[in-house]
DNA sequence: TTATAGTTTATAATGGTTCTAAATAGCTGT
DNA sequence: ACAGCTATTTAGAACCATTATAAACTATAA
């Protein structure tokens, strides 16, 4: 399986739960944004076995703190995540609440002039809400 | 009082509590960054008589409404508002979850090359997470 | 195989936010 | 000033995404 070493290679144990999650998550033609409840939604629909929600978000936190998927900031009550863990911005459609990925390319590069002592940059994130 | 017309003029009625929100959101120094819970702390601190929690966040939502606020998007369990309307950005430190307003001017410009069919760009925000 | 630490799970708990419905208070026309 | 109307406030309940709990299970290394 090609995600047992990934997994290992970061710590994790490749449990039967979290590969499964590595194929819906990762074994896409493209990278997709997602919701916990769209996440949950779609192992039910490719998934045999039933995982737990408590293992879902265990499992999409676990993989964020190794740098497999990204939060993307947004205002919602919902968490949304990217599995294109690239550097690049989005847009929100205000409307339907979806995401649209945006390349650095789209945005040109984005110089922080300003400094805060002792602190350095994680990452710079651009949000384009989009309206009718 | 100077915030009656304010309100009037946007279609909400000047009562003693909104009037009192004004008070502590708008008559400052300097303008910033809160959370609800933040907020109503304030308000206690500063007012005699006691504002309902649910008409702290009514008021809130309807200031954000009529454009007197603006939500800041972050990922938080909590939803961070400014008093600072002007077209701006910002630093977010993940280690205490504090904000701090970048002014367009440390950005530079913003050019979105992309276009989005039958969809008009309403703002561009840009978060940069700060970390040690 | 066995011991151990890591993982999964159902379920409960948490906590920010929204809803409800009754009481109160601005506002307009008289 | 008053009546009538609608907006607003309020306490408390409800909602719902997320996190915590603690017991059962499992990968792994010795």
């Amino acid at each position: 399986m090609k995600y047992i070493d990934k997994l290992r290679n970061s710590g994790l144990r490749p449990t039967k739960q979290r590969l499964q999650i590595c194929e819906v998550l990762f074994n896409t033609e493209r990278t997709f944004h997602f919701t916990i409840n769209e996440l949950e939604q779609k192992i039910k629909d490719k998934i045999d076995n039933k995982i737990s929600l408590a293992t879902i978000y265990n499992t999409v936190h676990a993989f964020e703190k190794k740098g497999y998927l990204k939060q993307i900031p947004v205002n919602s009550n919902q968490t949304y995540f990217d599995t294109n863990i690239t550097d690049h911005h989005h847009f929100y459609n205000l409307k339907d609440g979806k995401l649209i990925d945006l390349e650095n390319s789209d945005v040109g590069p984005i110089n922080i002039k300003r400094k805060i002592d002792g602190k350095k940059i994680k990452s710079i994130e651009v949000l384009v809400k989009l309206e009718d």
